[in-house]
DNA sequence: AGAAAATGAAAGTAAGCACTTGCATTTTGG
DNA sequence: CCAAAATGCAAGTGCTTACTTTCATTTTCT
C-alpha cells in the first residue's frame, strides 16, 4: 500500500478492497487492519465500527462522476465516433470503480437503494442515451426507432462485456475484452444506421 | 416451501435460496434450518458441516444442461429466427439458474473454477455461436467478418441483459426486458446481415 | 402394531467475532 | 523541544457461530 496515505484513507482502501473481493460479512476487522498495516483498534478509533467502516469505504469511493459532463463533451454527432466513444468512456468509468461495482453487486440485498449509485447511474446514462438517439434520428443519422430502447440495447452490450470482464478475466477468450466490445459496437453502429 | 420435499431437499432448496441472496458467510445454520421448516440438528445430521450445505447445494442445483442439445435442436438455419431463439434459450437457461449464477457471481472469489460452470458453460456456448456464423457466413447469410467475434458481441448482449435484469428490476426501465432485449438483438441482426 | 429410523427440543462447547480498556510508545505540530 | 495527539500492544468482554450430545417424540415401513 502506499506509505503516505493517512491512517483513515489505508484502512477505507484496505476495505474496498476486502470488500470488494468477499463481502461485507466474510471480512473480519482483523483482515482489514492487517491490510492495511494498522493495529485492529485503530480501526475502532477511526470509525466506532465494522458497519461504519463499511459505510465510509461507500461514501469515498462510490462514483459520482456526472454522467452529462463526461459524455457530453466527447460527443460530435457521429454515430460511430461517438458510440465508440462512449463506450470507451463507459469502460473507463466502470473500471475505475470496479471494486464499487463488486461490492454494490455482492450487497445489494442489504443496501438500500438510495445509497446504491447503480440506481442513479444507468438511469441517467439511459436518459443521455435516449436523447442523443432523438436526435441523431431527428438528423437522420439513425434508423427511426425507439429511442430509448436503442439506447437500452447499447447499454446492454457494455454492461455484458463489464460483467464478462470481471466474472472471468478469460473465460470466453485471451483476446482482450477491449477488442470484443470494440467488435460488438461496431455490429451495432450497423444495425442502427438509417 | 413444498410439503412433499425430503429434509435433505427442503434444507437445500432454503439454502440456496438463502445464499444466492446473502452469500454463503452471511447465512446461519440457523436460519437455514428456520427456512427449511427443520430443527437446526437435522442439518448436520444430513451434511455434517455448512460447508458441505453449500457444496450439496452446488451439487444439486448447478446447470449441467448440454449446450449442444438445447440450441442445436432449434436451429433453422435463419439469421432472425436463430438468434431470437438462442436469446430465449439464454434467457430461460439462465432465469431457470438464476440462484445459482447469483451464488457465483457473489463466491466466486472462493470457489475453485473447476467447479465453476461458468467456465464451461458461456466456452461451450461460444464455440456453437462461433460454428453457427461461420457456417452462416459460408451461406452468405452472415456478413464476412471474425466468426469469434461475431459470437462472443452477441453473447455480451444476452450477458447485459441478463445482469441488468438481476441487479434490478426495474432500474432503467419499467417495461419488461424481453422487450428490450429482443429489440437489441434486432438491431444485432441488423448488423450482422450482409 | 411394533421395531427402526428420522426428527425435535434443550442444553452445551469451543472458537471466532466485533468491540473495549489501560497503558506504553511513537509521531506530530507549535 | 515538549506537550498533545495518534498509534501500538496485550488482555479481556460478551455475543454469535458452527457443531455436539442426550433424550424424548414422531414418522416410516413391514
Amino acid at each position: 500500500m502506499h506509505p503516505k496515505l493517512s491512517t483513515g484513507d489505508k484502512i477505507l482502501y484496505a476495505s474496498a478492497d476486502l470488500f470488494s473481493k468477499y463481502g461485507y460479512k466474510a471480512v473480519t476487522t482483523k483482515q482489514i487492519a492487517a491490510a492495511a498495516s494498522v493495529n485492529e483498534v485503530t480501526l475502532f478509533r477511526h470509525f466506532g465500527t465494522k458497519k461504519n467502516i463499511f459505510e465510509e469505504t461507500l461514501n469515498k469511493f462510490v462514483f459520482k462522476d456526472g454522467v452529462r459532463k463526461i459524455f457530453e463533451e466527447g460527443i460530435v454527432w457521429d454515430l460511430e465516433k461517438d458510440l465508440f466513444f462512449m463506450s470507451k468512456a463507459y469502460n473507463k468509468i466502470m473500471d475505475k470503480n470496479r471494486k464499487m461495482f463488486l461490492i454494490l453487486i455482492k450487497e445489494f440485498n442489504i443496501l438500500e437503494s438510495s445509497k446504491n449509485p447503480f440506481i442513479k447511474f444507468p438511469r441517467k446514462l439511459k436518459e443521455f442515451l435516449t436523447e442523443y438517439f432523438l436526435e441523431m434520428q431527428k438528423g437522420g443519422k439513425v434508423r427511426k426507432d425507439n429511442p430509448e430502447a436503442q439506447a437500452v440495447s447499447f447499454l446492454l452490450v457494455n454492461l455484458g462485456a463489464l460483467m464478462s470482464g470481471i466474472i472471468a478475466n478469460n473465460i470466453l477468450t485471451e483476446i482482450s475484452f477491449e477488442d470484443y466490445l470494440s467488435h460488438a459496437v461496431a455490429i451495432f453502429i450497423r444495425g442502427l444506421k438509417p
